[in-house]
DNA sequence: CAACCTCGT
């Protein structure tokens, strides 16, 4: 970033060389325009609206390569409703320069009239006391005839004299507080002129008009969507000034008249005001509700998302079909490009290489958009260990949200809540905990909380922050996820994911220990940060002082910030790196091949850098590598060496490792980029997108539904249930999820026993809260104790609970590996074979080559040991001891069914039916039950596929039905009728067996 | 006879 004085000289200097311009005051107009947009897009209207560049020409590029150079300001505003409180502001600042020219001769009005409604109360007071002593002293003269008192002595003097000396006494009196009045009325005029001379200086002033006409120009052309939906508005509008100017009474009523005792009639008056207040409160934020949904109906180009609407989107939105549409919405976009790239231009500078793709259909790309960033695109910097302290604080100090330190934390101070909009890389994770470290906020003992939505995040962010800290990870800084604690007593700064802040509610429900709680990557909307939003904004309400901080990337901030009471938005704008998105000219057919190819287009045509493709599954991404490898030794060594690497969950790790190695120099990694936030993190990067730039806008929804419209509840319902949170359906969502979802959660609960008839939480609920794992689960593991098998249960829960990745089936060994899998069969059902192959590991000794020969996936292995040891870390908590059945399989059955009998199926003539709901479902291929058909069985979950399967199923017997859960079953709907025509062959291999 | 599988306590 250049100096004031630098960059103006270098405007100056483009200025005249590009378009023979020299101006002083034009390059400072553009830099002050620059400072104050938010995207270059805004920038580029702008200019555009004022008129002072012929942007057709070089000029477009040049205000672009502008906008990069200058340093934009921070903005913290409510961008809900920007402009309309822009323009209050600006009405509010005339009153006040009115307030300051006549602030005497109002304050004369102002005592006079409050003086005689003053003296009306005090009249009235009088009047009442009055009234009130004259009872008093009949009933003292009737009662006390025989006692005559020091106090009815003095009543007894002198009528005359004594009320006198009364009234005189009470006009002096008023006469004082008169004074006293109108000094409080000068005191509060005086107070709101400092203010207003503090806040108002004229250029703000002026900008604020600016501001106003264009918002009222922008409003002009919303005219026809506005009267769509003008009467709703229009109300919430008046609604709206109506409460305004209650407000302000009330705030004067209680200034002035704070401590002159009212009457009864004047109370209720008081209270009846409040009351209008309150309901008008409700009505607007109902209102803004309703605004807001209408105009997200609405997909604007995301330049002007989150502004007012403009006309032209409105139309196009409207007319024409939808070919029509994208044609002319693409050309718009190609037209507004500066700069057209396509493989094809490339490919034509480097002719030897055109003859390398002949063969292949290339695929064009056009660039569309540019993600800026603050620094010129780099090599990245190789540093020396001696150097490597010097650089980090220089990397700190070159994150887009360095130069807003001051201006964030003062945001922060002022405000409770703050919402934090940033790009990914703007430094927001890493530093802002930093700065209220070093701000003080982690002293007395107090910690700072920042939440991640994964794992990883967590322990890498933590890592890196306490490497910029200068202190070993688990000190001063750490992370906190299931299965590792890198946390120490002397830990203030805490990364953690965000369910294990849901967890640390149930420990400590008012976070106390926490003087600011951090909830980052909030955009994602993941089940427990929208949870968490819900309990830390009540939590906020009565602990003034704790510090609430949303970090949420460039996307639903009005959300955030209506949610949180209007909170305001601090925008950090700008990102480190440059990225230039592509998107394809056409779309692709076959996206797989169409990406193999931009692969390979991008390996010849572009300079050296690693590639990254995304894609959707484990299949998708073999077969790509597959083509990939397969067509670069074909071409051989007409193209430079690409190193092919997939990456995927299920993916050994030390393969997963390759990844972070350094590329071998003159070599490339692994095609397009579908996510342009994890590009430029490190360095500048180019992001080529497999579908066109209409479709990314309308085609993709714009955010994905929230998890928790999706979910089951079971879980959240029961934590927020042991959290003291009775009333679901009307907590405090951000999205509520579907009602009957809530219902359907609070069913199953009172099922598993978890809640009684009244919707309160049990005992046995509250053990089953404390277990991080599905209510189904805990009841099974509860129901362990009775069955005295918990070391079994333990087992089969912690392998229920990694989800199907047990078995690893390579497709060059798939009869191996299928043959492997039966070996583990055990009569009984799947659980049984889950717990045989997680028992035959723990006697290898846990090894990872017996998981190897036998074709198990030993990460997942891993996984379910870690799940299996912190549960049994839990079974004293719950009261449940360790037993083994000791080879006993119908008691590890039995407890299974007490907590799946929700999840029922017989077998009927025509296939299996669920027990309660008769759906028809079907045993899953993959099970060892599929050849078998048991008329009664258990399944841990259903999956739609090509049918609906039971996976995981477990053979029982209908009888256990009514032993485990005879509140759910009647002995009628469980019996057989084909009893007697089919011999229980199966149980009695099992008896045998058992 | 089916093949999807992200993340989190």
């Amino acid at each position: 970033m250049a100096t004031p004085a630098g960059l103006e000289r270098w405007v100056q200097d483009e200025l005249h060389s590009v378009l023979g311009l020299s101006e002083r005051h034009v390059a400072q107009f553009l830099i002050g325009t620059a400072q104050r947009c938010t995207s270059a897009e805004e920038f580029v209207q702008r200019l555009r609206d004022t008129d002072t560049l012929d942007l057709s020409g070089p000029a477009r590029d040049f205000a672009l390569r502008l906008w990069n150079k200058v340093p934009r300001k921070a903005v913290v505003e409510k961008p809900a409703r920007a402009a309309e409180r822009e323009a209050r502001a600006l009405l509010e600042k005339n009153r006040s320069y009115r307030l300051l020219e006549d602030s005497e001769e109002s304050s004369e009005e102002t005592v006079s009239r409050a003086g005689s409604s003053l003296q009306k109360k005090r009249k009235k007071r009088k009047h009442l006391r009055k009234k009130r002593e004259e009872e008093e002293e009949e009933e003292a003269s009737e009662k006390g005839k025989k006692k005559t008192g020091g106090s009815k002595q003095q009543t007894e003097k002198p009528e005359s004299e004594d009320e006198w000396e009364r009234t005189e006494r009470e006009r002096l009196q008023d006469l004082e507080e008169r004074d006293a009045f109108a000094e409080r009325v000068r005191q509060r005029d005086k107070d709101r002129t400092r203010n207003v001379l503090e806040r108002s200086d004229k250029k703000a002033y002026e900008e604020a008009q600016k501001r106003l006409k264009m918002a009222e120009e922008d409003r002009k052309a919303m005219v026809p969507e506005l009267r769509k939906k003008s009467r709703r508005e229009y109300l919430a509008k008046r609604e709206r000034e109506k409460l305004e100017d209650l407000e302000a009474e009330l705030a004067d009523e209680e200034f002035l008249f704070g401590d002159v005792e009212l009457s009864r009639h004047e109370r209720q008056e008081l209270k009846y005001k409040r009351r209008v207040r309150d309901l008008a409160r409700e009505y607007r934020a109902a209102g803004e509700q309703e605004k807001l949904e209408a105009t997200n109906r609405y997909h604007m180009p995301k330049e002007t998302r989150g502004q007012p609407a403009r006309a032209v989107d409105l139309v196009e939105e409207e007319s024409g079909a939808p070919g029509e549409e994208q044609r002319r919405w693409e050309e718009a976009r190609l037209g507004a490009a500066s700069l057209k790239f396509g493989a094809r231009d490339a490919a034509s500078q480097e002719p030897k290489y055109q003859l390398v793709l002949e063969e292949e259909e290339t695929i064009e790309f056009v660039r569309a958009t540019q993600l800026q960033g603050d620094e010129e695109p780099s090599a990245p910097p190789t540093s020396t260990q001696a150097q490597q302290k010097e650089s980090i604080q220089a990397v700190r100090r070159s994150l887009p949200v360095f130069p807003f330190r001051e201006e964030l934390l003062a945001a922060i101070a002022n405000h409770q809540v703050l919402i934090i909009e940033g790009e990914t890389g703007s430094g927001k994770t890493t530093q802002i905990p930093q700065y209220l470290f070093e701000e003080g906020y982690t002293n007395k003992g107090m910690k700072i909380a920042c939440t991640q939505p994964r794992r990883v995040a967590a322990m890498s962010v933590a890592a890196r922050v306490a490497r910029e800290m200068g202190v070993k990870l688990g000190n001063e800084v750490g992370y906190s996820i299931r299965f590792e604690d890198c946390t120490s007593e002397r830990t203030v700064l805490r990364y953690m994911t965000d369910g294990m802040l849901l967890r640390e509610f149930l420990s400590e429900p008012d976070l106390a220990s926490y003087s600011v709680v951090m909830v980052d990557e909030a955009h994602e909307r993941t089940l427990h940060t929208d949870i968490l939003f819900g309990l830390i904004k009540d939590v906020a309400r009565f602990r003034p002082e704790l510090k609430v901080l949303v970090a949420s990337a460039t996307m639903d901030t009005a959300r955030f910030s209506t949610f949180f009471d209007d909170a305001p938005v601090f925008r950090i704008p700008g990102r480190r790196f440059p990225v230039d998105i592509f998107y394809t000219k056409a779309p692709e057919a076959d996206y797989l091949e169409a990406c193999v190819v931009s692969v390979l287009q991008i390996h010849v045509t572009q300079p050296p850098g690693d590639i990254l493709v995304f894609l959707t599954g484990q299949e998708e991404i073999e077969a790509a590598c597959e083509m990939l490898q397969d067509r670069c030794r074909r071409l051989g060594s007409k193209i430079r060496e690409l190193l092919v690497l997939p990456i995927y969950a299920n993916l050994p790790s030390d393969m997963q490792a390759r990844i972070f190695q350094p590329t071998p120099p003159g070599a490339r990694k692994a095609s397009a980029n579908q996510r342009a936030g994890r590009a430029g993190r490190v360095a500048a990067g180019k992001c080529f997108r497999l579908y066109t730039a209409w479709a990314y806008q309308h085609e993709l929804e714009e955010t994905t539904v929230p998890e928790i419209q999706r979910t089951s509840l079971g879980n959240v319902v029961l934590l927020l249930k042991s959290l003291g949170i009775h009333d679901l359906m009307h907590f405090d969502f951000l999205d509520p999820p579907p009602y009957e979802t809530l219902l359907l959660a609070l069913e199953q609960l009172y099922a598993l026993g978890a809640l009684n008839h009244l919707g309160e939480l049990t005992t046995s609920g509250r053990k089953m809260a404390e277990l991080p794992v599905d209510p189904m689960l805990s009841k099974m593991i509860l129901a362990s104790e009775k069955y005295s098998c918990s070391e079994e249960i333990l087992t089969v829960a912690a392998m229920l609970s990694v989800n199907n990745s047990i078995f690893y089936r390579p497709k060059d060994k798939v009869v191996h590996a299928d043959n492997a899998r039966v070996n583990f069969f055990l009569p009984g059902g799947d659980h049984l074979v889950l717990l045989n192959v997680y028992t035959q590991w723990a006697e290898s000794g846990y090894s990872s080559q017996w998981c190897y020969e036998n074709f198990v996936q030993f990460r997942s292995m891993r996984r379910a040991r870690d799940v299996r040891e912190q549960l049994e870390g839990l079974l004293e908590r719950v009261e449940v001891g360790l037993s083994s059945c000791q080879g006993d399989y119908i008691r590890v059955r039995k407890a299974i069914t007490a907590g799946y009998f929700y999840h029922t199926a017989r077998l009927t003539r025509s296939g299996y039916r669920t027990v309660k709901q008769q759906q028809t479902v079907f045993i899953h291929p993959n099970s060892s039950l599929f050849e078998q058909q048991p008329r009664w069985l258990l399944y841990h979950e259903l999956v739609l596929t090509t049918k609906e399967f039971m996976r995981q199923v477990l053979e029982i017997e209908s009888s256990w039905l009514l032993e485990v859960a005879p509140h759910y079953y009647k002995a009628k709907e469980l019996e057989d009728p084909h009893a007697k025509k089919m011999p229980k062959k199966i149980g009695k291999t099992r008896e045998e067996l058992g």
